[in-house]
DNA sequence: CCACATATGCTCAGAGTAAGCACAACTATC
DNA sequence: GATAGTTGTGCTTACTCTGAGCATATGTGG
């Protein structure tokens, strides 16, 4: 065995990247906060640094820091995601470059705190994850261009890795009358990943690339710098499951809104639709929200009565949040 | 703000340590996987190494081969934890030695396949946190020491900062009549910590101790070394969420196994008691289980039916595990 | 035979959930 | 100012799940 001690020259090759997947909802859809390439050819990416050991008392503080420097913006809600320490996902590396290792995080914050700046931009965060929008149906990329080409790759393959395909490609994407998982992100991406067809795979294994895949990526969804669309997937898998368990939901939220703005602001995130009654008998039960007393009038219809967030529940339900199941069926 | 290039001579004085927390669970009793001390005056500590970035492919994959290594299991399931870079967490940084990161996995394996040797020795899992056990009813530490000293510690406290104590107290370990979360092992663990209840607090902090906490080892849990038993805390925080989603507890059990079994496996893990009909129900209906159609005549009763983990389960619903809550109630 | 342990089947009340009906209150438009 | 369209809000109904317990089956050791 290779032991760790047998080379420590190339030991310390290490560079701790930490990067944060900044979220927000506005005018009902997703955003994420992406730094802008220094140059047109460079692919966007998040907002990231290295860590700095002397600097940084922890990993998280190291995050706060980047991320004030590139966007101006003191985070709030910040979660740790995933680790990341795969050989060659940044091209740097090949070039003798140190291995990276990545850690990601989840922020969220409102996005009227921030505004697009020259250095950042909120972009829509299904653009980067066209298949991951159900709440207008099954996407359209589904049927067209995912199954078939995953379907070709699952055949490549013989034996039983052919079999452990089929199982992931089903599980994942919930086919042969599987249901639709809207928390297995990752998953999906790993697996659109492995089969070539998102851009990134390219570049980080100089394997071909499906033809014409690059002119695609309006379909496959628009590519990031290093790992980071990983990192994304990791970041909106984790949000899906964790709005049903913990009221993070109002990290983003105004701090007074109708329960249809809020409504609108799950579906966002979650990627499907829900039944409006029930959600609000829901957020009611759980005692999520107050009535402020107030009403908005700009709803274009019968005024909504404004609501906020009630702090206690935290201290009064084991796991306060929106328990409701995104109805996501295949048309 | 002090930028990492300003000192790049330092930037690479980081080393990535991954442990593992390997678990198991034998005689209706949740083991740990401790590798034994050097010498007898230092503590136990988790089976881990410094990550290589030309030898490991992948994070996991360095872990792997230093568990292998060290107690000679080749691991099975495999989870990442959390990434940890507190400073000050191993006295070793005090002393000039490179800054720890520490990532921590989470492994579930068959005793049965692992044996202690010279090496390893498996030991009780609550044997480091007595206080997360409820199986008997609640645990007579809490009362008897921890909620005392906490509130003391809470005390201390003034302003603000005393009513973000109470209310961490108050959530974490279900005071002033909520509900135990069982779940919550880290958020408890790092109270304690903070609180200088836990014996690995002096060791970091330089700060005093309680007075009569070292001797008192056995009242607040055996300490380890580094960070190890915050690793270990997440593990069992973790575990206890994932079997309610995931069908991991199959990771543990023999091949075959009565419905009983399986329960005092959960009820191991999880630490706290399940009503027996309603278990028997539940793996049912979730469809978890098949019967072999052998029987088990080692059960000081009736002799009880042998099943086996219905593997297909995974295909057929979005999330199976033992739903199951486990009734913590104080007294 | 007994007491005792575990296994297993079943009931029943209450809570929670999915789906939808009905109506209320506003805006925009003809 | 009638009407269509939009959004908000209350309520019903059937169904499923859950917690708790009763009752019985089939072994063990005395």
């Amino acid at each position: 065995m290779k032991s760790a001690a047998a080379e420590p020259a190339r030991l310390s090759g290490i560079v701790i990247e930490l990067s944060a997947a900044i979220a927000a909802v506005t005018d009902e859809s997703p955003k994420i906060l992406m730094v802008r390439p220094p140059d047109t050819a460079a692919r966007a990416g998040l907002p990231c640094g290295p860590f700095d050991p002397t600097g940084h008392r922890t990993l998280e503080e190291g995050l706060r820091t980047w991320v004030n420097e590139q966007t101006g913006l003191a985070l709030g809600y910040v979660e740790q995601l995933y680790t990341f320490g795969n050989k060659f996902r940044d091209p740097q590396e090949r070039a003798g470059g140190p291995r990276p290792v990545s850690v990601g995080y989840l922020a969220l914050v409102r996005e009227t705190e921030v505004k697009s700046s020259a250095k950042a931009d909120w972009v829509d965060w299904y653009r980067h994850f066209p298949w991951e929008d159900w709440r207008k149906g099954a996407p359209a990329v589904l049927d067209s261009l995912i199954s078939p080409r995953l379907l070709a790759w699952r055949d490549e393959a013989r034996g039983p890795e052919r079999q452990r395909r089929r199982d992931r490609i089903v599980l994942a994407f919930g086919m042969e009358g599987a249901a639709w998982d809207n928390e297995r992100v990752l998953e999906r991406y790993e697996l659109l990943y492995e089969a070539g067809l998102v851009f990134e795979a390219s570049f980080d294994s100089g394997r071909k690339v499906e033809p014409g895949l690059v002119a695609a990526q309006m379909v496959t969804g628009a590519a990031l710098t290093k790992d980071h669309r990983r990192i994304l997937a990791t970041a909106l898998g984790r949000l899906r499951a964790k709005i049903k368990y913990r009221p993070v939901i109002f990290e983003v939220m105004p701090p007074t809104f109708t329960l249809f703005q809020l409504q609108r602001a799950i579906e966002a995130l979650a990627g499907g639709p829900l039944h409006k009654q029930n959600f609000r008998r829901l957020v009611a039960n759980e005692g999520l929200v107050e009535p402020t007393g107030h009403m908005s009038v700009q709803t274009g219809g019968r005024p909504a009565e404004l609501f906020r967030f009630r702090r206690e529940v935290v201290h009064e339900r084991p796991a306060p949040g929106v328990r409701l199941p995104v109805r996501v069926r295949k048309q």
